[in-house]
RNA sequence: GGGGAUGUAGCUCAGUUGGAAGAGCACCUGCUUUGCAAGCAGGGGGUCGGCGGUUCGAGUCCGCUCAUCUCCA
């Protein structure tokens, strides 16, 4: 039985046990604490943890998962993978290990033909009650069944449901290792099943303190491990959905799996991370800088590390995308459907790396050439290639050994927490008064009250003052404090807007806020000055938001999220925020994209949004659960928390985001969206700034009155002035090289006249000529020209500019030849200058600060020169 | 958010203590030649990323800034 037949021949055995057959969910959980989905039971850990009402009692699946931990270590074990299929069969309060273990046992036996004789089992020690129902209900000989302890629990790492497991192995015979089951050996008894049974709950950590009013069953089979045990196979690589990419990889080297052992290992690390890049990318992950993006590229790099280890150049992740679709697609149509977009991605990226690696490679070799065999290379030299040129430290590891050189890893740890320290502590350092401060006054006057979404003026009571940071009874005039209400309007910064500023009033005095910030969570912070008058602890304030700001500012919010929408609509849904800014009529979105944008899709962007905006949709905002808003499709900036009720703004039936920003009621107040700018802000990251609002218009305004203005210039009409400016350049060009001709006629005349006038030293001719305002440059011309028609010769050009005075010397070269130098000529005249020169005995130049001495300077030159030319 | 590196001709890159901006490939013209990256001769092409400073003089030194790459958070 192949893989496929074993998924397949899985779920239709539960399907006729009652289990709901649910698709393989997204590699990205909806569970915003795990970076990607790592078991089966994933997408129902609500269900589990009692949060949601399952819709089904019973459930069964092929899942989808990805685990990070290995990642080091995939291709040196026939086992682990990166990626792989786990099945499972799930109950929710309904069956429980009476049905559960009994089903197993069918399963692996009837259905999949495993020898009953070949089957060990364990439970946990306390578990009789499993025990009971392997030896008694299902008849396995009693000494198969084995107890162990922490083996066989099950618990998240997290307050809530555990419970014992049970889990079956499969005994591939004595020449893997010693007889006694599997608390003896785990390499000869394999693990290809393990049933939970969720039956207890524990509290922080590890302490059962009770049981779960409603008993759970969670199993998960790793389908590419069961495969390769069931068909005898000796690895994972082999079985059918993953060897088409081994084979694929193979192929690219043009070699054969089996041949070499290192080789090997590199085409297992190909055969496993192509597929695991495949599904991350098809599941919208881009590679980045951070998260789950670095995830993915950090697998791709390894796969082209070993894709270059084995053949150099030539790009590998294309044809293992085609493979893994080849082979996988049937099961998971999103690969077919993406197909391209998925390749480009890789090939982009592989092809980045490429030149990563090469640049690397060579800074590298430089760096061993200079070392002895056998020698030390320096942790900052590792260090250097790992965190300017993104050189792998493993790649400078290896091709270090290859030369007999090991690396000091040790300076390179060390290296690489001292910059983990840097940021850590750029991080803290601008944080304004201490988080205890501000624990205190939440823990003294409770949290404070948003109440700004529908107000933008209330009464309130001031419960707590800081100056300086430091707590305070009363403020007064001219002091920088801040200010807690016990609810408040003023929206603290958050989500990309920005704080609300505005004045709080009281019967003392009068403060303007000119920020608010969330000083930790649940509490606002008024970051205020005392305008006039005092205020005290526990006063009634009217306070009163700065409206017409705000209202700019929620413009450009509702503006983000309609553009946001409009960049998944005109580019793809893999754009994802990663970071965003509203301010009072201006905004700016980061979001992952994996070029530049051309004219066209730029142009896209600005024109949708703006349909949408005009189309005057309602803005609506409703507070919901997290699964609910995650049903509804709701974006979620991954990366943020978010407690169990969330809130969501849709606008019409196109966008809905969880946020918590404040909006305009609907569309059409967002007026109209100008996109100014897209630019890069780091690798597969996007940055549009636009306009929006009053701004929006003022900018159009201002770019039609300027263009007006250009067209009066150019006595054209506005839609002419395009053209009217090319001609305008051309005719410029024109006139300039006619110019520089002329110039250039009347300064050999002019150099031919001076030659003429040269006075005389034996066959040589001397010139020393003043030619003011002229740069280094026009003297030099000026110069050679004189030269060139004197024949033999020194010219000496002497320019004042300013203060400053400066000189150019040129020898003819059959005078260099007899030993004549420019710079020995031009030295002593420099002195006077008060400066120095250059020593090229053909063309020196000098000068210096004293340009009211250039007239002796040149004097002093011309005696020079005729001295030197009449010696030689 | 904090570091590091790189920006020189269309492309790939040299450029020494600051002193006349270069090479290879590509392009154009002519000649030669007609078999796989042809040869020879000549030529065009540069705000040295941008702005400012120091200097008689800056691709080169200093400051700021933009772009790209990269590491950390």
């Amino acid at each position: 039985m192949n893989a496929k037949q074993l998924r397949a021949s899985f779920l239709r055995f539960f399907e006729e046990r009652g289990h709901t057959v649910r698709p393989s969910a997204s590699l990205i959980p909806v569970d915003p604490t795990l970076l990607l989905t790592n078991a089966g039971m994933v997408p129902f850990k609500p269900y589990f943890l009692g949060e949601e009402t399952p819709p089904f009692p019973r459930a069964t699946s092929s899942q989808k998962c990805f685990r990070t931990v290995d990642i080091d270590i995939i291709g040196t074990t026939a086992r682990h993978l990166t990626f792989f299929e786990m099945l499972g069969n799930f109950s929710f309060g309904d069956y429980f290990k009476e049905k559960a273990i009994p089903w197993a046992y069918e399963f692996i036996t009837e259905v999949v033909g495993v020898d009953p004789d070949l089957l060990w089992f364990t439970v946990h020690e306390t578990d009789d009650e499993a025990a009971r129902i392997w030896i008694e209900e299902v008849g396995v000989p009693p000494n198969r069944v084995q107890r162990r302890g922490k083996d066989n629990f099950w618990q998240m790492g997290v307050p809530g449901p555990c419970g014992p497991s049970s889990e079956i192995f499969y005994d591939r015979g004595p020449e893997y290792g010693p007889d006694g089951g599997p608390v003896v050996d785990e390499e000869r008894f394999v693990e290809i099943w393990n049933l939970v049974f969720m039956q207890n709950i524990q509290d922080e950590p590890y302490h059962v303190v009770g049981d779960l009013p409603a008993k759970n069953i969670d199993t998960g089979m790793g389908l590419e491990r069961t495969s390769m045990i069931l068909q005898g196979l000796d690895s994972v690589f082999e079985v059918d959905t993953v060897r088409p990419v081994l084979d694929t990889a193979a192929a690219y080297a043009g070699i054969r799996y089996g041949d070499d052992p290192i080789a090997d290992v590199s085409l297992r690390v190909l055969a496993d991370h192509g597929r695991s890049i495949t599904f991350l990318i098809a599941d919208g992950v881009v590679p980045s800088n951070e998260g789950r993006g670095y995830v993915l590229r950090r697998v791709l790099r390894r796969a082209v590390r070993h894709a270059w280890r084995l053949k150099g150049n030539g790009a590998v992740t294309p044809a293992l995308v085609e493979a893994t679709i080849d082979t996988m697609g049937d099961a998971y149509p999103e690969l077919v459907t993406q197909r391209a977009f998925i390749r480009d991605v890789v090939a982009r990226e592989e092809e980045k790396f490429r030149q990563t690696l090469a640049a690397g490679h060579t800074l590298l070799e430089d760096e061993l050439d200079r070392l002895e065999e056998g020698a030390l290379l320096p942790g900052s030299v590792a260090f250097k290639l790992h965190d300017t040129f993104g050189f792998p430290v493993e790649l400078t590891t290896e091709i270090a050994a290859e030369r007999g050189v090991d690396v000091d890893l040790h300076e390179f740890d060390e290296a690489m927490e001292e910059q983990r320290r840097r940021a850590r502590a750029a991080r803290s350092s601008d944080e304004g008064a201490d988080v205890a401060v501000y624990r205190a006054v939440l823990d003294t006057a409770g949290p404070s009250r948003f109440v700004g979404y529908t107000e933008l003026a209330a009464p309130s009571t001031v419960v707590g003052l800081l100056v300086d940071g430091e707590p305070a009874e009363r403020v007064e005039e001219g002091m920088q404090v801040e200010v807690f209400l016990d609810h408040t309007p003023f929206y603290a910064e958050a989500g990309g807007q920005v704080g609300d500023k505005g004045i709080l009033e009281s019967e003392t005095g009068r403060l303007v806020v000119h920020d608010t910030q969330l000083a930790v969570p649940g509490l606002i912070s008024h970051h205020a000055t005392v305008e006039r008058g005092s205020l005290q602890r526990g006063q009634t304030v009217d306070a009163l938001v700065d409206a017409p700001r705000r209202e700019a500012v929620s413009k450009s919010h509702t503006g983000t999220h309609i553009l946001h929408w409009s960049l998944r609509t005109v580019l793809g849904p893999h754009v994802q925020q990663a970071g965003s800014l509203n301010e009072a009529g201006r905004l700016r979105f980061d979001f992952s994209h994996f070029g530049p944008l051309s004219e066209e899709e730029f142009a896209e962007v600005e024109r949708v949004a703006n349909e949408r905006i005009i189309e005057n949709a309602r803005v609506h905002a409703f507070v919901t659960s997290i699964e609910d808003a995650r049903r509804q499709g709701a974006l979620a900036f991954f990366g943020d928390k978010y407690g169990e009720q969330v809130r969501v703004i849709e606008i019409g039936d196109y966008s809905k985001e969880l946020c918590g920003g404040t909006h305009t009621p609907s569309a059409g107040q967002v007026g109209p969206v100008i996109v100014l700018a897209e630019s890069s802000i780091g690798s597969n990251l996007r940055r549009i700034e636009a306009l929006s609002g009053d701004f929006a218009y003022e900018h159009i305004a201002s770019l039609r009155r300027r263009l007006g203005e250009t067209g009066r210039l150019l006595h054209a009409r506005p839609e002419e002035v395009p053209e009217r400016v090319r001609k305008l350049v051309e005719r410029t060009r024109e006139l300039e090289s006619e110019l520089s001709a002329l110039r250039q006629k009347l300064e050999a005349e002019e150099a031919a006249e001076l030659a003429e006038g040269a006075e005389r030293v034996g066959d040589a001719g001397v010139v020393v000529v003043e030619r003011d305002g002229l740069g280094p440059d026009q003297m030099r011309a000026l110069a050679l020209t004189i030269r060139n028609r004197l024949g033999s010769g020194v010219v000496v050009v002497g320019s004042r500019n300013g203060e400053k005075g400066s000189l150019v010397g040129v020898v003819s070269k059959d005078l260099v030849e007899r030993g004549v130098s420019a710079a020995d000529i031009l030295l002593p005249a420099a002195k006077l200058l008060g400066g120095g020169g250059s020593r090229d005995p053909e063309l020196s130049q000098a000068g210096g600060p004293r340009g009211e001495h250039l007239a002796e300077a040149l004097e002093v030159a011309k005696e020079t020169a005729a001295r030197l030319v009449a010696e030689v």
